[in-house]
DNA sequence: TAAAATGCATGT
DNA sequence: CATGCATTTTAC
């Protein structure tokens, strides 16, 4: 207050700062004196440049305040890097939220939310934003109990919070378009998330089809973007020139103006999982925002997470599904094989080793003139060797690494750590000399399924196949080949759909196994026609395995249920909270000596990570007989969920203690992992 | 990477 | 036990 009585904006010289650093204690703010000749350049949000302990680092500025806390003399900023205020507050305090759920530091989500500046797209004009208005046909949001209170709760700007498991068939892209449209036209913001750039080409096509391809109504937000172009969008949301953003992982941050509403789509695909620190979920990132931004969640998707169970199960989000009659109409029909296809009568079957019922199922559909798609786990060609008799799978005599073939080309085994090739292979357990694949790849399949159904065309479609990964098929026969999420589309559905080598995905020891093989059945069975149309799926598992019996009765939130039971009797997330640190032993056993835990909190291990091998890139070749010696051990941390938070904590706090104690070794530490347990 | 704090050998 | 110089620590 000046002595005339008025505020005085003046009086607020100094800048509280955080600075981009990746030391743990120093993760707070640090005040600086505002030169004068700044003045107004320097505003909340806004990038400067300090010196910090000698050097020069750049910070953001997260306020600006009349009288310090500190004790000592303030340093001046040395230089306003720009006056655009990029960090907007809501978005400072989600990035403080992320940070402090996730154990990590403010600077390390600030690096993940914010993209890197440039000078020229700061010169642009500000776009005032293009009006949304209409309201979507809601007939298709009535076959839901509860749809259309959904849709208008976001017309009304009210924060609804929904899990959407959609009706086998939907128009999801159409659906999502519709309701980040209508949260716009309410006039308020939206935010969509994706797993990867095929799906939001698809809702990107949705929304121009919806609005028009007009850029001031919508923006996609890609990491793959040229770095300009990037930072130009970001600025248009920034600067409140556009309402609706979609785009991946990073865009769960965009600072999208009075946002009304968040959504993630196929919340259980692992692309959601940021892997650089403190490794955010993008799910949490917008279940986050919903609270603090009092804005509508909706968490959509084919099949259901334990996660999104959680939600439900604990009254935070409404259920949002077809009824069970309407779910039967739309599904294809779907059936369980087991046979042992060694045994089959048909060679046609012997040699695409499927079952006689796969087998018909898929000539009938290609004779009808439809498309096949045939969906196989693994990427590359034949991933891993087993022994032909025992099936004991096949290591490096020299490093124990797997064994495995390269391509068609090299029909020798060879090690795939060290590159060494596996002659005069014997089995150790039963001395037999013969290799047979354990799962069968992409590549393989497709050459023993041109084998089985000469003549037909056959087009694959993985993150390894030599076309890449295809949007779309036109209709006719041909069968389509292709890995998890790498499925296209076809126009009118597929004719059928045989899912292989399922025990490969079932049979993992991964906690998630079930969840994520009903994950991508679903996202498969989804591409295929109803049975009223002569949709068929065969999945080549036992059907007494319980994910194959949600399958067939197309039921993700049973499963979802089912699995998040099971989660509470072992003890792992989400229903509780848990954290994972990973380092030397000697380096875990210094942090967890110094953490002050919740009383709740539970210790296990350490566990050796024997055949994980960190910072292991491949090329390097191992000494002659002995295997790479891996010092690293991972310890589990758990608490009850409503102790998450002072578990975080007192990781956070070990980690400052370590920094300032200048360790050299760094731990890891996760909080809620999806590959763990 | 700048200043402050601390360590340490040396000379009285 | 001051003094000068080197090393370590702090961090606004």
């Amino acid at each position: 207050m000046k002595p005339d009585g008025s505020e005085s904006s003046a009086a607020l010289n100094i800048a509280r700062v955080c600075i981009d650093s990746p030391l743990t204690h120093l993760d707070r703010l640090f005040d600086y004196q505002i030169p004068d000749e700044f003045g107004d350049q320097v505003v909340v949000g806004c990038r400067v440049r300090v010196r910090f302990a000698g050097r020069l680092l750049d910070g953001y500025v997260l306020d600006t305040i009349a009288t310090s806390e500190h004790s000592g003399r303030l340093a001046r900023l040395i230089r306003v890097i720009s006056a655009e205020p990029v960090l907007s507050p809501a978005v400072a305090r989600l990035t403080r939220a992320v940070a402090d759920r996730y154990a990590g530091t403010l600077s390390d989500v600030l690096r993940l939310a914010i993209p890197p500046r440039r000078a020229r797209p700061e010169k642009l004009p500000v776009g005032e934003p293009a009006t949304v208005s209409g309201r979507p046909d809601t007939q298709v949001w009535e076959r839901y109990p509860h749809g259309s209170t959904y849709l208008d709760a976001l017309a009304d700007g009210r924060p609804a919070r929904a899990v959407w498991t959609l009706r086998p068939g939907e128009d999801w892209p159409a659906r999502l378009a519709e309701a980040a449209a209508t949260a716009a036209a309410g006039g308020r913001g939206a935010l969509v998330v994706l797993p990867d750039v095929r799906d939001v080409e698809r809702l990107d096509a949705a929304l121009t089809a919806h609005l028009g391809a007009d850029d001031g109504r919508y923006v996609v937000l890609t990491a793959d973007l040229r770095p300009d172009e990037r930072y130009r969008r970001f600025l248009a949301v920034r600067r409140g020139s556009v309402r609706i953003v979609i785009g991946t992982r990073a865009a769960a941050f965009a600072p999208v103006a009075d946002l009304g509403l968040v959504a993630i789509w196929d919340d259980g695909d692992d692309l959601h999982a940021e892997p650089r620190a403190p490794y955010p979920h993008v799910r949490e990132v917008l279940l986050l925002r919903s609270h603090l931004e009092n804005c509508a969640a909706l968490v959509a998707g084919w099949s259901r997470s334990t996660e999104a169970a959680v939600l439900i199960e604990s009254g935070w989000a409404h259920e949002i599904a077809a009824p069970r009659d309407e779910v039967r109409r739309a599904a294809p029909r779907i059936q369980a094989s087991g046979d042992d296809v060694e045994q089959s009568r048909d060679p046609a079957a012997r040699s695409a080793r499927l079952p006689s019922l796969a087998l018909r199922v898929a000539r009938e559909a290609l004779a009808s003139g439809a498309p096949v798609l045939v969906q196989v786990p693994r990427r590359g060609y034949v991933p891993s060797l087993a022994c032909d008799r025992c099936r004991t799978s096949a290591r490096c005599r020299s490093c124990a690494g797997p064994l495995g073939q390269a391509s068609a080309g090299s029909a020798a085994a060879s090690c795939r750590w060290c590159a060494r090739p596996a002659a005069a292979w014997e089995c150790p357990v039963c001395g037999a000399r013969r290799l047979r694949a354990a799962v069968s790849g992409a590549g393989r399949t497709s050459e023993e399924l041109g084998r089985a159904f000469p003549g037909v065309s056959i087009r694959n479609s993985g993150q390894t196949a030599a076309s890449g990964v295809l949007c779309s098929i036109e209709d006719g026969p041909a069968l389509v080949v292709a890995t998890p999420g790498a499925e296209p589309v076809a126009r009118s559905g597929y004719g059928a759909a045989l899912l292989l080598d399922s025990w490969a995905l079932l049979g993992r020891a991964d906690l998630r196994a079930g969840e994520e093989t009903m994950r991508r059945w679903l996202g498969a069975a989804s591409l295929v026609r109803s049975a009223s149309a002569g949709g068929q799926v065969i999945v080549m598992a036992d059907s007494g395995h319980p994910v194959v019996q949600a399958l067939i009765r197309w039921d993700p939130a049973g499963l979802a249920a089912r699995e998040l039971g099971e989660r509470r009797e072992l003890g792992f997330p989400p229903a509780l909270r848990l954290a994972t640190m990973t380092a030397s032993a000697q380096a875990c056993e210094q942090l967890l000596a110094s953490l002050v835990l919740p009383s709740s909190a539970e210790v296990l291990g350490p566990v050796p990570l024997t055949d994980e091998r960190p910072g292991y890139h491949g090329g390097a070749a191992c000494a002659e007989g002995e295997r790479p010696v891996e010092l690293m051990v991972r310890y589990l941390l758990r608490t009850p969920r409503a102790d998450g938070a002072g578990l975080a904590k007192a990781l956070h706090a070990g980690q400052a203690l370590r920094s300032a104690a200048k360790a050299t070794e760094h731990v890891r530490v996760q909080l809620d992992p999806l590959d763990v347990g």
